[in-house]
DNA sequence: ACGGCCGGGACGCCCCGTTATT
DNA sequence: AATAACGGGGCGTCCCGGCCGT
């Protein structure tokens, strides 16, 4: 039990090292050794838990998924879904960019979702995608859509704007502040998005 | 004189091959082997003609801003700033994006832009950022802007939109289409842009 | 007790494993990991059992000269030491050639000895080289070596040809097989060799 | 020119170099970092000139098997080849040991060919056996080899028998001494092997 | 006693970006 | 501008020791 415990912590504290390194230096530049070393363990314990650079990528991204996959729970759950389904998309983009500011493993599994010198087996950026396709179908079907506004469109305009606001974030904290997010979902989605 | 011609000729196929490369795998990843194998020169002939990879990046991102300062002094001469500055900027952005579309070292000098593995002596993106930011500033005081739209805003919608479309179109060609972006376009600046 | 019991099967599963292993890819080249791995064993309960590789491989050889012992005692027991040394040369030979075709410790254990990576505590080769010259010496004495044929040279024919079946044999099954090796004796020792 | 020249002095002593060192520890247990030592090269120097260890080992290889090619033209060209082939035998035999005894890159040609933890694209031994199968062929239809001896048996004699000289006289120089050689041919060949 | 789980260091190989030399 | 070589890491992985369960 003991054990178990604390090979979970170092795994833990190795996923978390990774995601730091990958959000600062991208994938292909950061070096095992770094990330090994910051979780204060060796090259060699390192191993023992992950095959390899790309396991230890791919955990970081399981764990971003996981996390979107909550929040497409939970907004599920609260049954607005064919009632306000913009609202949904409003709420689930907030909560979305909440999560990518205070969680550096959500951060770092978005960017390398992103990352050309990473293909990953599990698309976190197509799980999102999917979600807000889903919603802006309910609102096209609901009527809740803008005279003329294509729901294929809204959702690429949606996507898009969310992945700019990552990548900007990135290098420039403040770019991926929820309220700005907000005001510029009120702009796209015809102003009825709140606060 | 021929030999100036040459080796013109060998820097260029250089940044042609960079760019490409670039764009493919990311700054870390590319390696000056493969750059200048491509580009038909040895790797010493590389070190001739630039200092270091980081050198050879800058050349891809210069060339990237002198294509966008030549879009912005192309619309500025068009004269309509001030009579229509949102369908310039619906006009300038197509032509970035069609720019992005065709053009491999403009599309690698933003993705450098981009990249965290890299950071270069001028920002690309902050160039075209300063132009939106500008139209847009010339719309709120012409009276373009819909009521209550902040062009702060509206400006960090438009230049995300366009991160987003340039990142997304790396991976899956077809996200930065032209006319899919004149219809986002429409979305957001209020349905005023035109085709 | 039981205990025991199964500490000895377990002992037992590695030394075949490591024969195996030895066998197929030579003492450098294999690894603990895929020993253990082989035997049903993790790393750790390997070094449970032995001291590190060389110790492993000091096992296999012990095993093998066991063997050897075994079929020199066997002869010896037989009898015909004095009477007819040359045909105890060749039979013993072809026990030792058959063994070597079907038990893989045995052949490790040899493959071991003549393996550059690797310096044992025990000669293996040796062991035999010495039987060989035990057996010339008594066939000289008894005047069975024909003609000019010094005991000394004859040995190390008749060494120098099982060792090089051996190494054959192990990549190409068939250079170790009984009946070309009675051949090559009878070639070597005048013809007076049975079948 | 002066650059070619140095060029192939320093793949002369890498090779060189890795010869030794193969000889000494086997292909596996060499390490690069060791023979780029031992030839005065950095590792960066030595992977200019060669793609990976294996091509190192292969180069070995090649010089051995251009020795051997070597010893069996100047035989061909002597024109005994049909007079008097047991002769031609035991005089390229008797080179082949002599070139192994003065040259650590034959004898690693031959050692790395026999190595199980290295396969390589040449077969340097089968090289040789192909040469003693066509001489033996010949001294068949020539009437001397003696009666009952079967050329195919007579073959597989005296290659094992080269091999497992090469083998032992790896760990204990003496027993590839030329003289011996000649010694154990006599015995094997039926007594006119000449010295 | 027996052995599995977790981790530590040390290299090994490859290769990368760069510098002299010609 | 090509040829030849240098150092410095990068990743993988290997061999091994402690500690904990049974």
């Amino acid at each position: 039990m003991d054990k178990q415990e604390r090979a979970a912590r170092t795994r833990e504290s190795l996923v978390r090292a990774a995601a730091e390194v990958f959000a600062e230096e991208g994938f292909a530049a950061a070096s095992v050794a770094t990330i090994s070393h910051r979780a204060g363990v060796t090259t060699g314990g390192f191993h023992f838990h992950f095959a390899g650079k790309a396991a230890l990528a791919q955990a970081v991204e399981d764990r971003s998924v996981d996390a979107v996959r909550r929040i497409i729970d939970t907004a599920r759950a609260g049954g607005e879904l064919t009632a306000d389904p913009l609202r949904v998309l409003s709420d689930s983009t907030s909560a979305l960019m909440a999560l990518l500011a205070e969680d550096v493993v959500v951060r770092a599994g978005f960017g390398l979702s992103a990352d050309v010198s990473h293909r990953g087996r599990i698309d976190v950026w197509g799980e999102w995608r999917s979600w807000v396709d889903e919603l802006l179908e309910a609102a096209e079907r609901g009527g809740a859509l803008a005279e003329g506004v294509s729901r294929r469109d809204a959702a690429r305009a949606v996507v898009a704007s969310t992945v700019g606001l990552e990548v900007l974030g990135a290098a420039e904290p403040g770019w991926a502040a929820p309220e700005m997010v907000a005001r510029i979902w009120a702009l796209m989605l015809g102003g009825q998005a709140p606060g």
